[in-house]
DNA sequence: GGAGCACCGGGACATTTGTCATGACTGGCT
DNA sequence: AGCCAGTCATGACAAATGTCCCGGTGCTCC
């Protein structure tokens, strides 16, 4: 019998995975949480062999829980869901130590394979997005530009950063400046827009 | 046997919730789509009883296909679902004549029982969201307002808005400022910010 | 026939944003 | 030791943005 911890924020999705994958005569669902803070608290109990973790979840990541695994629970293979596949999102996934990286899409069977296949010890990659993670490459953003950028990205002004971050008006602009150069945006909006999509912030 | 005609756009929730519902006893999902262009068509050869519909989705959202039900099929009751409990998006749905409005959120078997409700002629309608839809009120922006604002929304600047739109620069502007005053926020990113989260975009 | 509103535009203005050059400090790498 | 990248900061500048006037057109409603 395979222990499956489910972690999914969204109720209804949570619920359906549940059933779903009960149904399955050798998957049992042991624990299922709803916030990524809860993943390994609840798994360290439980002990289950495959972790199943959305990455937009509140409290904390799909992907920091993932890292959170591997130093707790190393046994347990861990295996992202989620509904954006972001190039950036597989790299940290798999720096994360994930085991496979499915996107909510295509159909339910697909994640009952997958878990058996995580399992048995194979990477669980969707070909297309791989690709694309690799010609995409790494993040061009610097720790301090991906930070004053995710700030800018919900409307803050220049003021309101620096004094968020402790950082001088002038230090902002550079940052916000660079994060535009390196994105090859015209402005805050597009940086932002391009980082989201490529999962860099 | 009640007739459900499922739209969904994202593989694994519409699979899921394709299997869920065929297991009970008195309701057959009679045909499923990923589009929202595809609705009415689909509807108009398979007959259903019920229409469940997500907003967001490709070619068309779910409101507009829930206008098109109203006028192509009006025997057929629409149940909308979403990930997003947008005020105006509750306000929208009933004045395209909706039955129903529920959150993805909550149990999967919530939706059984929702089903048969719109079917029985009830409207069903989260009382959390219906009284924020009260309280939020009905968009301020005017239809001019809301394009510029859309269109500022994904980066674009003046220049580009104003070609996009075919208006004079200083329109735009002025359009842009109304926006911002009128959501009480202090630029264009705060103002599409809160005119997505209350449904209005 | 006003009054009100949505629509479209112009001009002037202050503020904000983005760019660029420059420099200091740090830590890592060779 | 030299070199490089990242961090933080200044100052100056051009460009974009946001605000506030103003004007005009149509349309609806009373």
């Amino acid at each position: 019998m395979i222990k499956v911890l489910l972690a999914e924020d969204q109720g209804m999705m949570r619920s359906a995975l549940a059933l779903l994958l009960d149904l399955e005569d050798d998957i049992e669902v042991v624990a299922t949480v709803t916030r990524g803070d809860e993943v390994v608290p609840v798994a360290l109990t439980v002990r289950p062999d495959v972790a199943l973790l959305d990455i937009e979840m509140p409290g904390a990541s799909g992907l920091e829980a993932a890292a959170g695994l591997r130093d707790g629970l190393p046994g347990c293979k861990v295996l992202i869901l989620t509904t954006f596949g972001r190039p950036g999102y597989l790299r940290r996934a798999m720096e994360a130590g994930a085991a496979g990286f499915m996107v909510k899409d295509g159909p339910v069977e697909d994640l009952a394979a997958a878990i058996r296949r995580v399992l048995a010890g194979e990477k669980v990659i969707d070909p297309v997005l791989a690709a694309a993670a690799l010609s995409t490459g790494t993040s061009p953003l610097t720790d301090r530009e991906r930070d004053v950028l995710a700030a800018a990205a919900d409307g803050a002004a220049i003021s309101d950063i620096s004094r968020r971050l402790h950082l001088s008006e002038s230090t902002v602009r550079n940052y916000l400046s660079a994060a535009i150069g390196k994105t090859g945006t015209r402005n805050r909006i597009e940086a932002a827009r391009t980082a989201r999509h490529n999962g860099w912030l």
